[in-house]
DNA sequence: CATTTATTAAACCCTGGGGTTGAATATTTT
DNA sequence: AAAATATTCAACCCCAGGGTTTAATAAATG
């Protein structure tokens, strides 16, 4: 049941990069090869693909081999774990409740 | 209105560390002191302060001055962003939805 | 004022990872 | 079979950044 504590810090240090960001959202429009993921990009095309091999192995991109080419698609479910974590901050969040919050951290501390 | 661009990358680099997280964690029990942070990591005071350094960049945290010491708050706004980025994809989470996203994905592509 | 305590700054080391180029592999095309 | 296409692998370069140690700064304490 701690299987995706290790998934997490995976799957947040792919997505903590713009250009694999990049990749992502261009496979939300829908399934594309390595060739069409790469050429938008301003790198080399084995750059690229090193790219898409990590999101690949954080198990956020699908890949199916068809023919020479390799179909790249969205596969969002490892996403799930960061919005469980992202979860567990949201009480802070509102601007509105951030002051209360603290004032209650402080007053829970029972210091000053 | 584009001020959270940055942000977002940011962010999602100060977060993608698990010490970093951990100390995110620590702080939700409510404030701390540099010193109280440092502590339960296994690291040095300095490597521990630079890692609140790269938080406190981030906004993440924020320190208020109390003599000698400085108290660091949580501060979650900055994860607001990462939430908007998360939430275009939230689509295809749902196990059930990402075969469905995945056919319609094809569909959309016209190509088979 | 001298000393201790809390924290940051500076100077370094070393690994990881983003980028490149150039083979290697596999498949399609001619 | 030969050539072209799509992709990865391997070897390398370079630097950002996580870690350390040793000052430096600033406030509390004796």
């Amino acid at each position: 049941m701690v299987e995706y504590k290790a998934g997490l810090d995976t799957v947040l240090k792919a997505v903590a990069d713009p250009v694999r960001r990049q990749l992502l959202a261009e496979l939300r429009e829908g399934p594309k090869t390595v060739g069409e993921l790469a050429e938008p990009l301003n790198m080399s095309f084995a750059g690229a693909s090193k790219h898409i091999g990590v999101l690949v192995r954080a198990r956020l991109i699908q890949q199916e081999k068809r023919g020479r080419e390799r179909l790249c698609s969205l596969s969002a479910a490892p996403l799930r774990p960061l919005q469980d974590w992202l979860d567990t901050y949201a009480v802070f969040w509102s601007d509105r409740l951030d002051a209360l919050a603290s004032a209650l951290q402080e007053e829970n501390r029972g210091k000053q």
